[in-house]
RNA sequence: GGGGAGUUGGCGGAGCGGUCAAUCGCAACAGACUGUAAAUCUGUCGCCCCAGUGGCUACCAAGGUUCGAAUCCUUGACUCCCCA
C-alpha cells in the first residue's frame, strides 16, 4: 500500500511550511501542485520557496517549463504521476503541496484522454466570437453537443472553443469524451489529502503583508530581469496573479500603493475562488492553519497516522 | 470679495419632468469549472414580505411648481475651479 499526502487550500496559509514539516518527518519528498510555480524565473511573486530554506527536501515540478511554454493540467497530471511512481520506487512519501485545485482533480481523478491543443483551430473559433459574438460558438456547441451546450455558460470564451475543438478534431462530443476519464494514478495508491483554512480577515492580512514582502524582496527587479533575458510580456506566467498586476504598474496603469492594494484584493479573490473549489473536493480533511503552527502540523500527522497513511 | 461648476445607492459615474429602486464600471457576496485554471465565466447586489404587473423609504436639506420631480423654481449647507 503506497500513501501520497496532498496538502492543499487557498493561498497562504502556510502550506509549503507544512509539508516541509511532513517531508522532514516521515522521509517525503515534496511535489509542486501550483499551475505558476512550475515556470522557471518566476520566483518572488510566485512565492516559491527559497532552495536555501528546503531543509534539504527534494521539490519535484518546480521549475520544470520555460515561461514561453505553455503548461498544461494534462502535463501536470502526467509529470505528477511519474514523479509519485519515482519517489515511491525510492521508498519514500510523495507529499503534493499546492494551491491548484484543477491540477489536483487532474491527477486524482484524471482528464478524458483526448486531443490537445490545436492552436490554428483555436484561432479560427476565435475569429467567429470575435466577429459573430461568442454566442455563436455557443450555438455551434449546442448543436454538435447539446449536453455541453447546456453546462457551458454561453459567453465562456474558452470552454466553448475547447468543446468544438475536440469535437472537430475526433467527430465526438466532449461528453462522449468523458466516459474514459481514469486517474494516471496507479490503483494501488492511497490519498491522504489534507487542506489549510484561515479566517478571512485573518488571511487578508497575511496576503497583504506578503505582498509588501514580494516588493521589498524584488518583485520589480525580477520582472526587469526577466524582460531583459527575452521573456516577452505576453508569455503565459506574466497573465497570472501578482506578475499580471505588476506589469500594469510597470506600464504606469496606476501607482506602486495601489498596484500593492489590487494585488491583496486580487489575491483575496483568487483565495476566495480555492476555497470554493476545495469545498467539493471529496474526502478531504481541513485544518485551521497557519501550516507554520507546530500544534496545526502535529493535529495533521495524528489524523494521517489514524488512517495509516504514515 | 467677484465669476463658474457641482452634491445620485459602499466607491466611481450616467440619468435632466412620467416607462427610475435609478444605465454602466468597481468593490462586496454567492457560484460554475474535464488539456490556458494565479486562467475563464455566471448570478445577486436599498429595505420588507404571503416573492408579486407586491409594499415601503430613497437621488445634500427644507420649502415650492406640477396630475406626476433624481430631473424645474426658491432658500440654506457643503465641495471644487477661475479671477481678486
Amino acid at each position: 500500500m503506497k500513501s501520497l499526502i496532498a496538502v492543499l487550500g487557498p493561498t497562504a496559509t502556510g502550506k509549503s511550511a507544512l509539508g516541509i514539516a511532513l517531508a522532514e518527518r516521515f522521509n517525503g519528498e515534496i511535489i509542486n501542485c501550483d499551475s505558476t510555480a512550475v515556470y522557471r524565473g518566476f520566483d518572488i511573486g510566485t512565492d516559491k520557496v527559497p532552495i536555501d530554506q528546503r531543509r534539504g527536501i527534494a521539490h519535484h515540478l518546480i521549475d520544470i517549463a520555460d515561461p514561453t511554454d505553455e503548461y498544461t493540467a494534462a502535463q501536470f497530471a502526467r509529470d505528477a504521476a511519474a514523479a509519485v511512481a519515482d519517489i515511491h520506487a525510492r521508498g519514500k512519501l510523495p507529499i503534493l503541496v499546492g494551491g491548484t485545485g484543477f491540477y489536483y482533480r487532474a491527477l486524482t481523478r484524471g482528464l478524458f484522454p483526448g486531443p490537445g491543443k490545436d492552436a490554428r483551430l483555436r484561432a479560427r473559433l476565435e475569429r467567429i466570437a470575435e466577429r459573430k459574438g461568442v454566442e455563436t460558438l455557443h450555438r455551434m456547441v449546442s448543436r454538435v453537443d447539446p449536453e455541453s451546450g447546456a453546462r457551458i455558460q454561453a459567453r465562456d470564451l474558452k470552454r466553448l472553443v475547447r468543446a468544438l475543438e475536440v469535437y472537430f478534431q475526433t467527430g465526438k462530443p466532449l461528453t462522449r469524451h468523458f466516459a474514459e476519464t481514469v486517474s494516471p494514478l496507479p490503483a494501488d495508491v492511497r490519498i491522504g489529502a489534507v487542506a489549510l483554512r484561515m479566517p478571512a480577515p485573518w488571511l487578508a492580512e497575511r496576503l497583504a503583508r506578503r505582498v509588501d514582502e514580494q516588493f521589498e524582496a524584488g518583485l520589480i527587479d525580477e520582472i526587469h530581469g526577466l524582460l531583459a533575458a527575452g521573456v516577452p510580456p505576453e508569455a503565459r506566467p506574466f497573465g497570472g496573479l501578482v506578475y499580471r498586476q505588476a506589469m500594469e504598474y510597470l506600464n504606469r496603469v496606476r501607482d506602486e500603493a495601489s498596484t500593492r492594494a489590487l494585488i491583496a484584493q486580487e489575491n483575496r479573490k483568487y483565495a476566495r475562488r480555492q476555497l470554493i473549489w476545495f469545498r467539493k473536493e471529496p474526502n478531504l480533511v481541513w485544518f485551521d492553519g497557519p501550516g507554520t503552527n507546530a500544534e496545526v502540523q502535529d493535529s495533521v500527522i495524528r489524523e494521517l497516522a489514524a488512517r495509516d497513511l504514515l
